[in-house]
DNA sequence: ATGACATATTTGTACGATTAATATACATAA
DNA sequence: TTATGTATATTAATCGTACAAATATGTCAT
């Protein structure tokens, strides 16, 4: 019928998008069914169909068996899943230390927000982190990082902006690419002592947030930083 | 068969992006035909299709009519598309004001590290980007939001850290989100003296990028984000 | 070895049929 | 009236087949 640039599902799957952008449908909304939209685009049920299975994995509809397909809200899940995943399948050997420089560059000054901003129910939720990774054992380095990773990023919501959360989760999550690399290389007398260092800084961050001390709370990021940055070059020379 | 929960489709294309999360096809590798993973997955084409073109739409694979389906290597607007589709669907009414005061706090440093690392073909492409927004319209609002951006962008860049880069851009696009707004609430002359500190915030960000003084290059940039504040909250106040 | 052509392979689109989950309307009971 | 259960209709999920369109492969002549 029309001349075409590609795939025909991908052209209703872009129609059907912009209609969402351009707020035709609301969140919640219930699109046409599968049928009705095979006769609005003059497609078959196939084309349909693929189209709607594209918005679906990208987040932006739900489809209920049965009932049909709903505008849903992206999440953020959804919202950093992509970088999440692009950062996962990165080969760029220095992944890890532009994601390290990141922090140090930029953490400082969000621990220095948190201190301002920071709430009581932030402060609940970290010195209850506080108290886990205390008493994590000395071997679940797994645990230990997510623990870790968590600690961060209550940091970063602490702030109450929560654009900053959004971005920083990302590159916080690249914890979990070089922790283990680090711990790996040393024996566990070492793995002890710089547990002990980052349960250390974190007390150190925690109480500075909780005095609303911003200028104490950016100097024991830096140093915290500095550390880490410290131990992963190490960890490096024996690679 | 096998007692389920989800969709079958979606069960495949987790079970195929799980095999490439683990490398076990590299980027550029040919995954078995449709019909082969039929054949793997004992399921119909249907399904198996629809978890291909998941996987297409999230952008991990890229399918080929006529020759197959290859592993893709996520690009950076995969990682970053769906933050920024998240920002624009968005409807918290804070979301400019947590953009501005995430720049307002982030790219001082950000700033500064471009002109600590900064290379010569950085201060090309932002010399080129002045010159332009100089010769812009006054008229071309679009036009002039896009530069401003990019100058932003090309900052980023110059830091020589692709982690900065990826996750400001998604905050940086917001600019288009409220720098119209900005420019619609005041009249030409004013929209002029706007303008006219842009460019000069711009260019002297630049020389200082250009000349290594990391320093001044942090504090012209704080100066540039506080006014573009300014200029939010008068603008906020005839909303 | 190279290029043209025929053939096979592979994905794109279409249609029809059945299954399973959900929504709706209605009848029934408290 | 309200609540609950049931029958019915609606809708998406899956399956299978068929053909079209783009690509890849192999063959043959030069």
């Amino acid at each position: 019928m029309s001349q075409n640039k590609g795939l025909l599902s991908f052209r209703i799957e872009q129609k059907i998008e912009e209609a969402i952008l351009k707020k035709q449908y609301d969140v919640g909304d219930k699109l046409p069914t599968e049928s009705q939209l095979c006769e609005q685009f003059s497609a078959s049920r196939t084309v349909i169909r693929e189209a709607l299975n594209s918005l679906k994995a990208r987040g932006l509809v739900e489809i209920k068996k049965g009932s049909g397909v709903y505008v849903s809200e992206l999440t953020t899940e959804n919202a950093i899943g992509s970088i999440n995943l692009y950062f996962e399948l990165s080969k760029d050997i220095n992944l890890v230390d532009n994601a390290i420089q990141t922090r140090l560059h930029l953490e400082p000054e969000i621990a220095s927000l948190a201190a301002m901003n920071r709430k009581e129910e932030h402060l609940i939720a970290l010195s209850h982190n506080l108290e886990e990774i205390i008493e994590c054992s000395i071997e679940d380095i797994e645990r230990e990082t997510e623990l870790d990773i968590e600690f961060h990023i209550l940091i970063t919501k602490a702030t109450g902006n929560p654009v900053i959360s959004l971005i920083m989760e990302p590159v916080l999550n690249l914890i979990s690419k070089y922790k283990p690399m680090v711990f790996g290389k040393h024996e566990s007398l070492d793995r002890k002592k710089i547990k002990d260092s980052v349960i250390k800084f974190h007390s150190r961050i925690y109480e500075a947030v909780k005095s609303r001390n911003s200028r104490e709370a950016y100097y024991e990021m830096r140093e915290h930083l500095k550390e880490t940055e410290k131990n992963s070059k190490e960890a490096d020379k024996y690679r």
